[in-house]
DNA sequence: CTAGGGTTAG
């Protein structure tokens, strides 16, 4: 577009340069561009209110730029100090340019005490966004607060902005009352966030539940409905469920997006079917770096090394900048074949292209060095991390230092982790059953005695199946399952199955501090195997049971599906959370870790 | 000027 002439500008009306003013300003997609703006309308000389009204249009500009968020967010902060008398609408571009939730709760402050102008429903939807974004839901109950004060509680936005900001924060309960309270206006919009805040924390029936109750409301799902449904799906291990959905969304034809098809994806391969979601990714007419990384990370969890690596190099190929995730997957496809040299090389590469390593990165390679049992080296490497490591690199440490025997790291890395997390159930039942193995009981009962001061109790295995599009949770000794009555023979008779087949009913050393004869019945109701009898009363052969587990360190369920899977001749993958063990060609089981 | 979506190590 043409820029203007001071002199032009002192000719032109005010609606003329009005207009000019906003089509000038939505060619900045930038904070450098932004400023080139600012610097050519401060070279007109505009007159006073036009120039308030460039300031303004400037500030509202600051919220969509791509820059980082400091830099702008100064540069918006400056704007608003330069406007004389700001309107709400100021107040409102400035809430929404602001990064986090502190300075947004801050400027809503500001703009309270200033008396006037009044916020409205605007500003208390932006400020929600913040608050949503930044994960901060005690700023935003104190904006659920306002809202209330300003009578603003009873605007859609408003609503569905407090609805999505308990959704984001997993405060599930929170978004569920104000969900009930939208009764009569719900809209897309609301019935999505509430979906999305079910799928997030795993609620997979509730969030399928509330689906169809919304297609029974008569409200039709769109591509972003979609993407909730399908990676509640995902994170359920719900293959069934997901592949329902899938064609339902054909079937209604709603557009399968970039974030849909890498949604798909995800769920595809989280449920074990790689191919599927390597069609759903050849399909796709964009790929940006979260499509591609979903790829990358999917073939990884398959130990489909080198399609991993090939996917990598054909996207830089593409001029597709990596990120972080990306590099989870590239790294622990590396990590899963003992390319410790290539392992060392992409890290490099990452450092090079200007990427800080996250916590998950150097998890990443603390694992690519223990697996090649290179202990001392991941030692040092964990050691000289520029930032504290986390509960899980000491637990990966610790996993890889007890099959190499390496008590002398295994003594350290303990003491760090109960340092860092001394409250944690999970490094107990770690811990002792490390110790258990290698025979040194006073460790053991030192664990445990630690355990009763601190007062931690353990985390019940909890397990589920899906049977039918519906998914069916266990957790150990739970006898509330409906057809619990069913379930108990089929029980009973694994049980037997397992010790015929010579498996030694031992198990996990805190999990269950019982007599020798009360420890086959805990054995026998591990939540996996009361899922698995679950499955094979309600399915029959070629069926795959699949069951999902939360626990990562439990010690033998894998085995014992094994055994289990033999002896009835069906397929049975027990997953946890999100790996395969099925797929990893036993690089991974747990007989590895015990 | 408002609100809902996708990828992360053991």
């Amino acid at each position: 577009m043409r820029l203007l002439t001071p002199q032009e500008a002192a000719t032109l009306p005010r609606e003329a340069l009005e207009t000019h003013i906003v089509s000038l300003l939505r060619r900045c997609p930038g904070l450098l561009a932004l400023r080139g703006a600012h610097a050519h309308l401060l070279r007109l000389r505009l007159p006073r209110l036009t120039a308030a009204f460039a300031l303004s249009k400037l500030l509202a500009s600051c919220a969509s730029i791509s820059d980082a968020a400091a830099a702008s967010s100064s540069y918006a902060r400056n704007l608003f100090d330069q406007i004389p008398d700001p309107t709400a609408f100021c107040y409102n571009s400035l809430i929404r340019a602001l990064p986090a939730a502190g300075p947004v709760l801050a400027a809503y402050r500001r703009m309270l005490r200033a008396g006037s102008p009044r916020p409205n429903s605007f500003t208390l939807a932006f400020a929600l966004k913040a608050c949503a974004a930044a994960l901060a839901p005690a700023e935003g109950r104190q904006l659920h607060a306002q809202a209330f004060r300003q009578g603003l509680e009873s605007g859609a936005y408003v609503q569905t902005g407090l609805l999505n900001l308990y959704a984001k924060c997993e405060e599930v309960a929170l978004a569920r009352t104000v969900f009930d309270g939208m009764a009569g206006d719900r809209n897309l919009v609301a019935w999505s966030a509430m979906i999305g805040g079910y799928s997030r924390v795993g609620l997979v029936n509730e969030a399928l539940g509330l689906f169809r109750e919304m297609q029974a409301a008569g409200v039709e799902p769109d591509e972003i409905t979609m993407v909730s449904v399908i990676s509640a799906c995902a994170k359920a291990g719900a293959l069934d469920l997901g592949r329902w959905v899938h064609a339902y969304i054909d079937r209604k034809g709603i557009t399968v997006d970039l974030e849909l098809s890498t949604a798909l994806i995800d769920m595809y391969a989280k449920c074990g079917m790689i191919e599927r979601a390597r069609r759903v990714f050849d399909g796709m007419v964009e790929r940006d770096i979260k499509a591609w990384s979903a790829m990358i990370v999917g073939l990884a969890i398959h130990g489909l090394v080198e399609d991993a690596l090939g996917f990598f190099s054909r996207m830089l190929e593409l001029k597709v900048r990596p990120n972080n995730v990306t590099f989870v997957g590239v790294l622990s496809a590396c990590a899963h074949s003992g390319l410790v040299d290539d392992g060392r090389r992409y890290w490099s590469t990452m450092q090079n292209l200007g990427i800080k390593p996250s916590m998950e990165n150097y998890g990443c390679m603390v694992d690519l060095l223990c697996r090649s049992g290179l202990l001392d080296d991941a030692y040092s490497f964990v050691i000289g991390m520029p930032i504290s490591p986390n509960s899980i690199i000491w637990r990966t440490l610790l996993v890889a230092s007890k099959s190499s025997n390496r008590m002398d790291i295994v003594e350290s890395a303990s003491k760090r982790l109960l340092e860092l997390e001394p409250l944690n159930p999970e490094n107990y039942v770690l811990l002792s059953n490390l110790y258990a193995s290698n025979s040194q009981w006073d460790r053991v009962s030192y664990m445990r005695k630690k355990m009763k001061d601190n007062n931690v109790t353990v985390v019940a295995g909890r397990s589920s199946i899906e049977i039918n599009g519906y998914l069916h949770k266990f957790v150990v000794s739970d006898d509330s399952h409906p057809e619990i009555k069913e379930i108990r023979p089929v029980l009973r008779e694994i049980a037997d199955r397992v010790r015929r087949a010579g498996h030694k009913p031992w198990t996990a050393a805190v999990l269950h501090d019982v007599g020798e004869e009360e420890k086959e019945v805990a054995l026998c109701e591990h939540s996996e195997r009361l899922a698995i009898a679950y499955g094979l009363l309600k399915t029959r052969a070629p069926h795959v049971i699949r069951v999902v587990k939360n626990l990562r360190f439990c010690p033998d369920c894998h085995e014992v599906a094994k055994i289990i899977s033999k002896s009835y001749n069906r397929e049975i993958i027990v997953r946890d959370r999100v790996r395969f063990h099925k797929f990893m060609g036993g690089s991974c089981s747990c007989k590895d870790f015990w």
